[in-house]
DNA sequence: ACGCTAGTTCTTGTATACAGGACAGCATGA
DNA sequence: TCATGCTGTCCTGTATACAAGAACTAGCGT
């Protein structure tokens, strides 16, 4: 497998923000299973850089928990326990209270329209089953928020966050669960319009709670994935094939309340 | 300035982390000042190791906002500004808050014992005038309170504000805002086991704005330091020359309730 | 036939070499 | 005298080379 299919860029070389990205990326769009490893030689081949900037790229990853560094062993994506999987929901938890009590107090109505037109992009996304995209704004919603209450402190940390929840969460996607999460954005934003800051509070709880709720789930998963296919394309690549490789058993898409991304 | 002297590390070379340990400490102790410029080539002197090491070492600090990497400019301590420290402990408000309620409710004798014993330890740095010391027991005190707690990822986030937090209120150390704050913690540790919930709250609160009262402060601030001298010797380095450098004006020091570490 | 050991090969950790941009200092001209 | 352009030097960014540990395979012994 992981024929090294280079990808050639025309201006020189990839930054290692690009490798970081496009790892990410991949990681998001359920292209990397967990566990996989990372050669630094592959990855080499497969962005036409030096080992340098690899390493470079897993230790950026490392540091915000998507990969693991096994020494003398080397780079793995990241397979959260179920205890930490609890704990940064927890950690969301504290520090979106916050973040969303503050929107609610200063949030100007150019922010909320702004948040509704985000909610309508991700309901285009589920619509036509861009299931990349569909992740990716699941998730940003939350740190569109942040950065609107203005704290970029929090908001990184947030951002963090959000990443390893998507993570997290890989096992348990489907389209039922993505909608439901917009639902819930959709209802968040009218809450805050209304300025109603308790139900507000409650709505977030819940919408975050939706998703431990069936994190028991995170064991079985898959085992053949080509690298050199999962990092191939760049920024929210569609270009070929089965619309989603989905390497794990289909019983989560028909779950009842399998909550996607918060 | 700045002679490489060499440390020779007995056992190979020194690793990465120590790397990351050292420089942290250096700059908590004050022997760095902001922005001080960290030169590769320079650093390699001094750790005896290659840039491969260094530059995975400011990489580090980077992420953890303690240096800033200018592009083919190099590495320099971070010089926070007055909005950002704002934001920090912002966020320390928020997680800190949370923190200390869930420890306020689980906190059992033994944890409440050690607490005690580290503000002990806290008010023995102060009297012996251990600054080092002193200013790393100030900031640990509240990352022990969340390791306490249990959530990891908390913690971790946590530890790294509390860094930044250091790093930021290094201009305004005083052993007398030393002692404020050691004294805080006392009363924080008895209304925890009094078990009151809204006092703690209380205490925390204005625990951490004690700090921000005088964040205006921060503007002029040395110059003349030696990179060789301030990264010499190991951990907890106290070993030479006058008791600490304080290469800034003596007026703080006088201030009537400068709050050093929170 | 199965398990253990030794050799080989591959991968990572570390150092070093090379290339290109940035800054400082000097010279030149207005 | 001051500003501006140039050049040399230093430093960073990137690639590559070398050393050492880990995994894999094959061979041997039981």
């Amino acid at each position: 497998m992981s024929r090294p299919r280079k990808i050639a860029e025309e201006n020189g070389s990839v930054s290692t923000e690009v490798i970081v990205e496009r790892i990410t990326t991949a990681m998001l769009e359920q292209r990397l299973p967990l566990g996989a490893k990372l050669g630094e030689e592959k990855l080499c081949a497969i962005f036409g850089v030096s080992r340098t900037k690899v390493r470079q790229a897993l230790n950026r990853l490392a540091r915000s928990q998507l990969v693991v560094l096994k020494p003398r062993r080397g780079a793995f994506l990241a397979e959260p326990t179920p205890e930490e999987a609890r704990q940064v929901f927890e950690a969301r938890r504290v520090i979106e209270c916050e973040i969303f009590a503050q929107f609610t107090r200063s949030a100007s109505e150019a922010d909320l329209v702004a948040l509704e037109r985000h909610v309508e992009a991700e309901r285009r996304a589920i619509r036509t089953d861009d299931v990349p995209l569909r992740n990716r704004l699941l998730g940003t919603f939350h740190v569109r928020i942040a950065e609107m209450v203005g704290n970029k402190v929090l908001t990184d940390i947030l951002a963090d966050l959000v990443t390893r929840s998507s993570l997290i969460t890989l096992l348990l996607q489907s389209t039922q669960a993505a909608s439901c999460s917009s639902d819930e954005h959709r209802a968040l934003i009218a809450a805050i319009r209304a300025r109603k800051g308790p139900l507000v509070q409650k709505l977030l709880r819940e919408h975050i709670d939706h998703v431990e709720r069936d994190l028991a789930d995170i064991d079985g998963r898959a085992s053949a994935f080509d690298l050199a296919d999962a990092l191939g394309s760049g920024i929210a690549a569609r270009k070929s094939k089965a619309p989603v490789r989905r390497p794990r058993n289909g019983a989560a898409a028909g779950r009842g309340r399998a909550q996607g991304q918060p």
